[in-house]
DNA sequence: AATGAATGAGTATTCATTCAT
DNA sequence: CATGAATGAATACTCATTCAT
């Protein structure tokens, strides 16, 4: 004789929560290929047809996981930044921000980093979306750099955003990989100093370099020639 | 009567060029999970077997081809930067070089980028001493514009490595996924402006260029007023 | 406020008629398996559970909605069969209702002549109770035929009958699976003559039979008359 | 330890014709969705991925055991029919020859006629085209027949190909499916004079024809036989 | 009575690797 | 040495039916 079917009813909320949850883990342990449903399933004490009642498919259920971290991400960062005034402290709360997430979801960061990402549909994606509201805070406090006269007006925003995450994202997954502990507070100056040295009003390539030098190298060589012409001997 | 097979019996090391050449093929066109070894014995023109003579595992054969690539990749960029004297310039090569790879092997770098690196074990790869030599040569790069004092002395190297690397990866990426053309040109002068001015002797952030020239100005300032309230035509 | 859901309790018998109207459309539309319960209970506009509370189960539905549409096929046939007396003439009609049946409703003959009968227990469901039914006016006029000495009395009833019904299926399937259109009318008359030549008394069809037989018949018959009637014995 | 993998290299035609002849059980056993494509492997001695090497897919499978039972039977068919003369008893033997088939291998008839022919694309597949050859046989015949002047020259060839294979099918399947034995001989005997009856050129069963025409004949003879013994030149 | 949330069994197919020939 | 036949593990998704509410 079958044993009775247990049914318990949860509130639809929950569950699905419940079941995000467990999909969250078994994405961040071992990635999406491999994360089996079946585990998801068990791990948040429902069935597994159940899943398939409140999320189309094993794509669907990864971008909801994602949609929920990224809202959480996001409303977390545009919030902190509304406290900041000075766009080069925003640039450097926005750095910190992400080594922070970085070190606190290692293993999501992963699967976003070389899972999603690599999709051939990536660009069409739930998720491209969310990257993009994402990132777009950066580019909005380089634009108030820039209105500001910080920043100069011929920063290319969307190279400045990426080498900002890139290379974020390319520094600290090496700590992640390596298990090395990743000291944000100084990785974060680090960053924040290299970036805003780039991009500072008072900065610039070589050029810009030579423009702000240039008077004063004038000066002095007119100087140095008047010296050079005088007689040299004169006091000994 | 049925047709004589003809064994052909190639040298060794044709076979093995010729069996690497099929898996570069194979990974790039449909990444590494997606490549069937029975394919690229197929294309190689041996048997399955054969490939397991010669390689250990599919990895193994992963490896064999990535560091072919890779000892092409960094013999050029090594031999190159040779004959660049300038460190902002060598620089400038180094990105150069970076991008018009990314677009000459677009296939090839994806898998690296998101297939190779985001194995768990990349750390003890072999691909990623690999990398490491490739980038070294960035960091070598940095070095003598530290000396030369072209750039500064307080430079986190590892970090402006990743940033370079980092960054174009993610920048060039997005063209590659979305299809679209990759301005190398343009894309290596602004990514190197932006990078140059960020550790550029002459720049840092803000306070530092402040706190760096300002008493230097002071100083050269005061000499070229004195030098110019001099009685200058005095002896004469 | 939230909207106050509208529940309207329709009388039992309404509802149990527009479940099996919903599950006659899927049935047809996707054959037994291929139709979905839930599917069915919302285009029904009730819940998966009502439907249960109506019938058995996926199988009971079907028999139900094939009972009904058996019971308008078997009522049409036997009030039109009424109005016609020649036996002849009555299994035209079988034969062109049939065909009609089959060109009107292709995808509902399709389920049973390939899905239901398949059934390992098709010959103890009430389908099959159905279909004797139906056919069963067949074999009615089959008899009067051969009361009547039209038939044959030798006629093996139950091999004329699936000899009608097989062989329209075979035929009138093959254009229906092919989605070429049915001459109803042509295909009628041909089927008609073929069975009719093999089961009638005067063997053949009817007008051919006669066309082609009767003159001689009633030559050889005034021959033979005058012949008898001849005095025979007379010279001797 | 993981036990050593057993491989037993057998001759590859040995190896696909066990797997072919495990899959028709299955098939006949189970049907064509019902049939487990392990349980073949298991019943054949191969590994499931052995099965994959030698077929396509399971449908490819069921393609090809179905191809060498047609193969069969239409060679069966070919070869016998070209040892009997008369179109007539040709008809009655291949009418014999598919009870026969019926009779013999029940189950894979019933895979064939209830679920290959349900299939929507039947009429594209091989298994159409096998149909075709073994029926046209039929066909053939009754064109001999009609050349022959023994059956009418207004037959309507497929009309009577699907009366005579559908007929079969479906009074032979009550049986089947009924599990009551099937009297070869007797239904054959039914059978044939019922089709011939239809398209015989003289219009009836050959003894039945003799039974209308022979008390007419038998008169005539009669009067034949007086009028032969009469003294002819009598009057005249 | 009606609802609809929850259940959970069941299966074709791929492909890296091995090893008998 | 080279071959290529054989292996077999591993997994998303559907849907008829139930029963707590």
């Amino acid at each position: 004789m079958p044993e009775k079917r247990k049914i318990v009813r949860r509130p639809r909320a929950e569950r699905t929560q419940e079941i995000r949850r467990a999909a969250r883990e078994a994405f961040a342990a071992h990635g999406y290929a491999g994360a089996v449903m079946a585990d998801i399933a068990h791990a948040a004490g429902v069935a597994e047809g159940t899943i398939y009642k409140l999320f189309e498919n094993k794509r669907a259920l990864l971008d909801s996981v994602m949609t929920d971290w990224y809202a959480t991400l996001t409303d977390g960062l545009q919030h902190q930044l509304r406290g900041i005034d000075d766009p080069a402290q925003k640039l450097r709360y926005v750095i910190w921000y992400h080594l922070t997430t970085i070190r606190t979801e290692p293993a999501l960061c992963r699967v976003y980093f070389h899972e999603i990402r690599a999709q051939h549909d990536y660009r069409d994606s739930a998720m491209f979306k969310l990257n993009q509201d994402y990132t777009s805070y950066t580019v909005e406090v380089l634009r108030e750099g820039v209105a500001a006269g910080v920043f100069r007006d011929d920063v290319p925003l969307p190279i400045v955003r990426d080498t900002i995450f890139g290379g974020l994202e390319h520094y600290a997954w090496q700590f992640l990989a390596g298990a090395k502990t990743l000291d944000i507070e100084h990785t974060t100056e680090q960053f924040w100093r290299l970036i805003v040295a780039g991009i500072s009003a008072g900065n610039g390539a070589p050029e810009r370099m030579d423009r702000q030098l240039a008077p004063i190298v004038e000066r002095l060589e007119a100087v140095a020639g008047r010296l050079e012409r005088q007689p040299q001997g004169r006091g000994q």
